[in-house]
DNA sequence: CCAATTTGCCGATACGTTTCGGTTTAATTT
DNA sequence: AAATTAAACCGAAACGTATCGGCAAATTGG
């Protein structure tokens, strides 16, 4: 017989040729052999997972049966194929380490779960790289949208990422250029600092230090911005020395505290604008012996739970790091459901808690 | 005509009507367009992708060109489903604001970076539940194998989770039941604890308490073993009313450590078996205004980075949480890819951290 | 009692990949 | 020059699910 006549038949060989390869053992339970077991058909096994359609109670039995006895978990990947939809959503943030970071995830999450999404997690370690990486492993995952924590800029942001028409919504910090995206949740920075810097001034402070996270972008300059006006506010001059540029570490944090406390006109008080570099300039304080608050005050940005832990305990202004997430994921998921989100307040209020570590500068 | 006649025709037909169905304009662009773009079969551009087989230089460029242009971003789930792999695995953990399993993610993260894996991250939050969420939802994700560290367990495990047979390392913490794994890796609690309260008595502590965990299960019941045997050795007879059994949070060790310091024979040291409970104990020694060490000494469990930033300054036993993470996801992935893990030390040794928070007993 | 509807189920297709075999052209050998 | 081999590419399944139209049986309406 010449080859090639029969098309059907040839492929009907080729199918059972594939079909005859052993399958590995490890293999998941599919719906298929669901549908053996209960004796249905595949799609009605499918509506009944999906508890909608009609099938009848006894059938629906047989199937749970089934389903209980081989232990049948459904396969996702397949699923989110077919649905063209994983209903699930990442949030990227730069430093899981910092318990503000954290809380806001918790925040995402909680929200995310009560509205059957799913939450997948990156911890870019304020990489560019690395959030690079996350971003493209979750579009490649095909989240439905990210709640996005940018890194702080190094330098350049070079190649430009592109993220198609994933839906982004900001958190805590700015987009860094022209990005799109479909929201922004944080707080008034600029006020926020401000009214920090009040209080310093308002202690009697005249001299003050402050150590911002990289400035190029975002939060940090807004911050500075707000102190800037607070000091003008009261008719001061700002000193370039005393205004540094870390990293939102620990270690830039004791790093540029050490130089403000060891240069000629040493500051009367310090505010750094995050908890980690509040920290490292807490380290700094103490590893010169000098006594905090009544020689040096301390200001933070954002709070954590071992804050009052310390001596002093902190005095810090705490940003709402749970519902900052809560937000982000909310209209991150309106914006995915078509749902026009209600138009909340973006910007959250701060709340400056007063605690151990500012004082009224001593008099000399 | 009458029906039915022509099954092929009414396909094309069906097909036809799916689809005309308009496209919604969001799609990400497949593999499919970029191989109509380059003039070249799906296949082929696959090939390309993969970078292996044989594609010609010129086909590659051009290849290479369309991806550009189109922006294509393969999609992983059906590239998953295909290959029945999705080269991904996860990591659950009880409490993500504990910096000790920060660590312990992170080293699972690098490793599995490095062998090519993408790491998922659950945050089950001591709750029994959520972990059980985390877990049924990574499975049907389908990752390829599972790091564990399980919830303190409520009461009795009720409903026993089964994973098919899907690769679980246990990190940290023991199963609970007789739970099948394919490997764990700690640290041999008794013999740390069994350690440190060994130095609490050198200092010549005779009276010390203990806050553990829920010692319902897993590292907890270890490490106060260790902390009993070590008392044994000194001819102490151990006392009741100083083992307390905390849920490895700073509630229950502010909680615990208020009870312990209030009570009749108060101890001179206090052994706390994690670093939640041992902060919350630090919290209620300062509420109480006693010295410490002086008037009593506390010891941790598990280091973090602003432990040097207490006063006193905490002494604790640090465990290697990050090469915990490796290990456990090295041991993990070297299963899942059929090579039998090299025979390492499951058990990494502990280091006990002097520093200011014991001191020895005062004499009155 | 027959027509119209509803109920309960099934078959086939598509989602976007990878892979396996096959086919055509070019290169190499005999 | 014919035969073999290699290079470069393509077509068709299949992975596991959801959905849509279809169809038989059961139910309803007139």
């Amino acid at each position: 017989m010449p080859t090639g006549h029969n098309p059907q038949a040839e492929n009907r060989a080729r199918r059972a040729r594939l079909k005859s390869k052993p399958r590995p053992v490890n293999r998941h339970v599919t719906i298929r052999e669901v549908a053996k077991a209960a004796g249905a058909s595949v799609s009605t096994i499918s509506a009944a997972l999906n508890n909608s359609d009609y099938v009848s109670a006894r059938m629906r039995s047989r199937i749970d049966q089934a389903v209980k006895t081989l232990r049948y978990s459904p396969n996702d990947l397949a699923r989110s194929l077919r649905l063209q939809k994983t209903h699930s959503i990442a949030v990227v943030v730069p430093d899981l380490s910092n318990n503000f970071y954290i809380e806001l995830v918790r925040g995402a999450k909680d929200y995310s779960t009560s509205a059957n999404y799913t939450v997948l997690i990156g911890d870019s370690r304020e990489s560019w790289e690395e959030e690079r990486n996350y971003l493209v492993s979750f579009d490649r995952r095909r989240v439905d949208g990210i709640v996005r924590v940018p890194p702080i800029n190094p330098g350049a942001e070079k190649g430009r990422l592109f993220l198609g028409n994933l839906p982004v919504v900001y958190a805590d910090r700015h987009p860094l250029d022209r990005d799109s995206y479909v929201g922004r949740v944080g707080v008034d920075n600029t006020r926020a600092a401000e009214n920090a810097t009040g209080y310093l001034l308002s202690l009697g402070h005249r001299h003050i230090g402050i150590i911002t996270g990289d400035a190029s972008g975002g939060t940090s300059v807004e911050r500075l911005q707000g102190f800037l006006s607070a000091l003008r506010g009261a008719k001061i001059r700002p000193d370039r020395s005393m205004i540094h540029n870390g990293h939102n570490d620990m270690e830039s944090g004791h790093f540029h505290a050490m130089r403000l406390l060891t240069s000629a006109k040493r500051p009367t008080a310090i505010f750094c604008t995050n908890n980690m570099m509040a920290m490292g300039a807490l380290a700094a304080i103490q590893e010169i012996g000098l006594a905090c608050p009544e020689e040096i005050s301390l200001l933070g940005f954002d709070d954590f739970y071992w804050a009052t832990l310390l001596r002093p305990r902190l005095t810090v202004v705490r940003q709402p790091a749970r519902e900052i997430g809560m937000i982000a994921a909310r209209i991150l998921i309106d914006h995915i459901e078509g749902r026009l989100s209600v138009p909340t307040p973006a910007l959250l209020n701060t709340q400056l808690i007063v605690r151990d570590s500012c004082c009224p500068p001593k008099k000399n």
